[in-house]
RNA sequence: GGAGAGGUGGCAGAGUGGUCGAAUGCGGCGGUCUUGAAAACCGUUGAUCCUAGCGGAUCCGGGGGUUCGAAUCCCUCCCUCUCCGCCA
């Protein structure tokens, strides 16, 4: 959610800046609620102060045995008058709140101008793109030879975009899951959190998935639970309508799930492999922050994610996400993409944004300061540190030896019991 | 799933129709005393919104109702706890 006071002060600029990202804000339908709403508010305010005072009135007059007919008349004038006005505010109100809370998040300065993912700035690469001197062969038909990766079996079990994953297949899997968890809570600071996978739809409205994006997600039919989406879901809802202590930020967790998404709107979009799979796995990194270090802390845990793959090894860049391709709730996003030998191109493997205090607003999430009277939001990000499956399609991929068998990169090898490679007996 | 109890400020806990945003205790903060600390004592201490300000409004789990007036009465939903059942 946008910030009111920013609305109310500067409503044209926020307007233009959300135009850069493809977003039409209606400024005159919204000047008019607000308009309507502020005179509403004071009348219903001063209504109902009279109501109070003449009630108080009554009770004393009771108090000393005098007659109240007289008073009891004016006071139920007013409470039909006081009544009408408050339906009114509530309509308003109702409104403007279904307006507000369907604005996406205004840009930073510093994100590029563009229109979608093709003009989307490359900010930097890491390593270099391996050389092959045989044929390349994708993740699919790696890990059939191998015999642990089974897209039939899943969608026997349930349907398409699902995975059986197997024997040392299976193994490579957690092992990234745990390299990852290892590193982040033991070199990077974070606190590793377990969470529900199920989530009530207020958290899904505070992380920004709801009211818009509902049909992005997994719900169950008696509880109106849904399944996470991301991490981030539950585990940045671990501060809605907490007030922290100043000196408690930054928060700082990380937390392995399973994600759930409907991929309802991509339809014949990768649809070979683990790239885009209704259930995968990731490992999350989420920061609680002072809002005058959320962007120090969007590069320092940009950089958390970075070592992930510095460690595997594998080559990749970071993209600055131009206004177009931002994400509804974010005010700047950078994009880990890897490289990926068979589709010859870089894929997105981590998303790590700062969403200043757009989430917070939503979720009531703030933190106390001393000095200060009033109740600042947070700055929330989050970053994958990394999505488990597409890493492991790319070290699968990066990995590739002639005769199908996969080297097992060297952070990894304590992780699978010391073998060095896969498909191969030792 | 069945039976019962309950949801009040950071925490504990009083409050069953009127001056209650709410006693009291603990905790927190400030002070007195002390070389310092503890103890004792004194003071202070919820959130949100409107307003340039004075000030005002709202909030006792959520929503609705009764009433001139609701923390208090009624309806409904949610949640927590205890016992029983089931269960990794």
């Amino acid at each position: 959610m946008l910030d009111v006071q920013l609305l109310r002060k500067d409503l044209d600029n926020v307007a233009q800046r959300l135009q850069t990202r493809g977003f039409e804000f209606e400024v005159d339908r919204y000047s008019d609620l607000d308009e309507k709403r502020k005179v509403l508010q004071v009348e219903t305010q001063e209504l109902r102060n009279e109501r109070n005072t003449g009630s108080k009135a009554i009770g004393q007059a009771k108090a000393r045995g005098e007659n109240v007919d007289t008073l009891l008349e004016k006071v139920n004038e007013l409470g039909a008058v006081l009544k009408s006005k408050e339906q009114e505010l509530s309509v308003v109100q109702e409104r403007l709140q279904d307006l507000v809370t369907t604005v996406p998040n205004v840009p930073h300065h510093s994100v590029p101008i563009g229109k979608d993912e093709t003009e989307n700035t490359e900010i930097r690469k890491w390593g270099d793109k391996p050389s092959f001197d045989f044929a390349v062969t994708d993740h699919v038909d790696l890990g059939q030879r191998l015999g642990g990766m089974d897209f039939d079996a899943a969608t026997h079990i349930t349907g398409a975009r699902f995975v059986v994953l197997q024997g040392e297949l299976a193994r490579l899997h957690r092992a990234l899951t745990q390299f990852m968890l290892d590193l982040h809570t033991a070199e990077h600071g974070y606190e590793e959190t377990y969470v529900p996978y199920l989530v009530n739809p207020d958290s899904l409205f505070g992380t920004g998935q709801l009211p818009k994006f509902a049909d992005d997600q997994f719900v169950t039919r008696d509880e109106g639970w849904f399944l996470i989406p991301t991490a981030e879901v539950p585990v940045t809802n671990l501060v809605r309508d907490q007030i922290v202590e100043a000196e408690d930020l930054p928060i700082k967790r990380v937390a392995h799930t399973p994600c759930f998404r409907r991929e309802a709107g991509s339809y014949g979009k990768d649809t070979r492999g683990m790239i885009r799979q209704h259930q995968f796995e990731k490992v999350e990194l989420v920061q609680i922050v002072h809002p005058e270090h959320s962007y120090e802390a969007l590069e320092e845990l940009t950089g958390h994610a970075e070592t992930v793959l510095q460690r595997l090894r594998l080559h990749y860049r970071v993209v600055s996400l131009c206004t177009g391709d931002l994400g509804f709730s974010s005010a700047k996003t950078y994009d880990l993409e890897v490289w990926v030998p068979s589709q010859n191109q870089y894929r997105e493997i981590s998303s790590c944004s700062n969403f200043e205090g757009f989430q917070a607003r939503r979720m009531r999430a703030r933190f106390r300061q001393s000095g200060s009277k009033s109740n600042e939001p947070v700055h929330t990000l989050n970053g994958s540190g990394l999505a488990v499956g597409r890493t492991l399609v790319a070290v699968m991929e990066n990995y590739q030896q002639q005769d199908g068998s996969i080297v097992v990169p060297e952070v990894l090898v304590p992780y699978m019991r010391n073998k060095t490679v896969l498909g191969i007996e030792q």
